[in-house]
DNA sequence: CAACAGATTAGAACACTTCTAAAGAAGAAA
DNA sequence: TTTCTTCTTTAGAAGTGTTCTAATCTGTTG
């Protein structure tokens, strides 16, 4: 199957160049993390969660080197940080402005795109300040 | 000046009885702290500054004790919790719905009323689950 | 290759929060 | 009032997610 094995090196080729883009060396932890990030749709995801996912797939990898590179993609623009729960960092891999649904019982996050949810009038701003961002949670429990 | 002195009286009375209504018992702790959240408009807090509050106006209190009447007071509807930062809880004493500026440089929330700012063209929710709350923060920095 | 800057790592440290279990205080009953 | 019960407070330990440290390692450039 040749073509299988094709696609898998241009993959991370593809995955390579976007580390390189972010003017980062693509090491093999970076270009682990970033297939398991980038490689199939949008991700919501801790950085204790990715590491396990790691750890479970057999890569060999520090928890402060996931810290490091969260953070690092997340300076880059390759990911953007979503704050939802008081108590752990959810990294997001859709980085176009959008709002969430969050289901609190599961801890897990879904998309809302900002064409659907709209947020009106909002007020003056205090002065002096610009917005750096409008983030929407919808906040989701069980049906009772 | 009496009335100085039955005005302050009459304000004990109200929080002991907001106390109440709580099914809590008015303790010396409680009663400060319910002062100290309540007495004067709306505030936004975290744990420790409110124990930094209360120990510089010299009231005994333990951090535990802050932290268990938060939650407590969370709990009954008194106050509630607005997650605006990934590494502490914030306590809002304004429990009507509405929404928030929140300035980052500052760690500092200030109120934006539901009337004013709405949330339009909210997507059918996920099958099986119902709204528990919806939560729009406007993130501000300073203007450059 | 050599040389260097950047990256990874284990484990310590940190900040915030929760837990534990013992002592203290409030309210109900008598 | 005194007694009894239940609730509350507390110091400090423990827990959790995250960041720091400083030694080692690896990618890149010449
Ligand atoms: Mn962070
Ligand atoms: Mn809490
Ligand atoms: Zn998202
Ligand atoms: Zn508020």
């Amino acid at each position: 199957m040749t073509p299988q094995v094709n696609e898998n090196r241009t993959d991370v080729i593809d995955l390579e160049n976007k580390i390189r883009s972010a003017n980062l060396r693509p090491t093999r932890q970076r270009i682990s993390l970033a297939k398991l990030l980038f490689s199939e749709g949008n991700r919501h995801i801790t950085a204790e969660k990715l590491h396990g996912e790691a750890l479970g797939k057999g890569v060999k990898i520090s928890l402060a080197t996931i810290y490091n590179n969260l953070h690092q993609f997340t300076t880059a623009g390759l990911l953007r940080e979503v704050v939802v729960d008081a108590s752990k960092s959810y990294f997001d891999t859709n980085v176009e402005p959008h709002h969430h649904f969050f289901h609190e019982d599961r801890g897990l996050l879904e998309d809302i795109s900002s064409h659907r949810l709209t947020v009106d009038d909002i007020p003056n701003l205090p002065e002096g300040t610009e917005i750096s961002s409008i983030d929407v949670i919808v906040r989701l429990t069980k049906r009772k």
